[in-house]
DNA sequence: AATTGTTGAAAGTCAAAGATAGTCAAAGTC
DNA sequence: GACTTTGACTATCTTTGACTTTCAACAATT
């Protein structure tokens, strides 16, 4: 196993228990046995934003670096999201959402995928006046479920 | 018999064993005095999606090759059933499909989930008369993307 | 007291070196 | 002719280290 993985794991094995942890860069090197930029590469390759974390660091004596879960703040944001669609929603908006969604990493390809399709024109087999309000229905109940 | 025949053998005689096995591409040519690209040979002729395998692997450090068995039954399974949905099911029927793709282990707890909700009465809010034939040809969409 | 150096203790950056795997076409074999 | 073997070259990921930037505390200056 790379050492990258090792020091991933313990990072996330601290993160499991809380929602916020603050290192020193300098003592988890040495922990490890590594370079202390090594520290700066497991991080910005296992914890971006992408990944769903927030990281903030500080310089100087007593400097450290704190790395927060991002995903907190998730249910707010569905909740906020699925106030804020009306009655009906077309399938075009509903892909902006999905793309934005997975940008922020807050649904998986999987999940994308199969919401894509429950929310497509052509699966959607109902006179048409009724589409729109139908994947309203859809889309809300399906993020609600993700909260 | 040809060397690619004998790494073949030897990784399904691993593979009898596990449904998944993760190797190390310049030790198992350095174990069959090859070169490496050998390996590579004997994976896409023989370990491709056509004989029912998924390959993933990566490079740098600490890289990999993982051989994963696809579950090739579970594809002909949902077609099957995909065709034998008629133009309409009923929620009732839904459920009964989804607990048992749950018990069979061929759909996560998370699927399940998503597949209830886009599936049931009250989420599908058009008229009475569309929503078995809707239900069946989302049901069918989903299914025909899982494979 | 307020401001301005000075210094040492962090963390950041970036590119080189190292470690794997991938590609593709030429040569070999049956 | 189709399949296999080989190897040069490429792509990607990880580890390392020299150099840079930032910060806090303290000292010196006004």
């Amino acid at each position: 196993m790379r050492l990258s993985d090792v020091i991933e794991e313990f990072l996330k094995e601290l993160l499991s228990e809380e929602d916020m942890i603050e290192i020193k860069r300098n003592e988890l090197a040495e922990r490890f046995n590594c370079v202390p930029s090594q520290i700066n590469y497991v991080i910005s390759t296992r914890f971006n934003p992408n990944h769903g974390y927030y990281v903030e660091s500080k310089r100087g004596g007593g400097g450290n670096i704190t790395i927060k879960k991002a995903n907190i703040t998730k249910s707010n944001y569905f909740m906020h999201i699925i106030n804020n669609i009306g009655d009906k929603i077309t399938m075009n908006e509903v892909n902006i959402f999905l793309n934005n969604f997975l940008m922020q990493n807050l649904i998986t390809e999987e999940q994308a995928k199969i919401m894509k399709i429950v929310t497509s024109d052509n699966v959607l087999n109902v006179p048409p006046q009724y589409k729109d309000s139908l994947r309203a229905s859809i889309f809300k109940n399906v993020l609600i479920n993700l909260i």
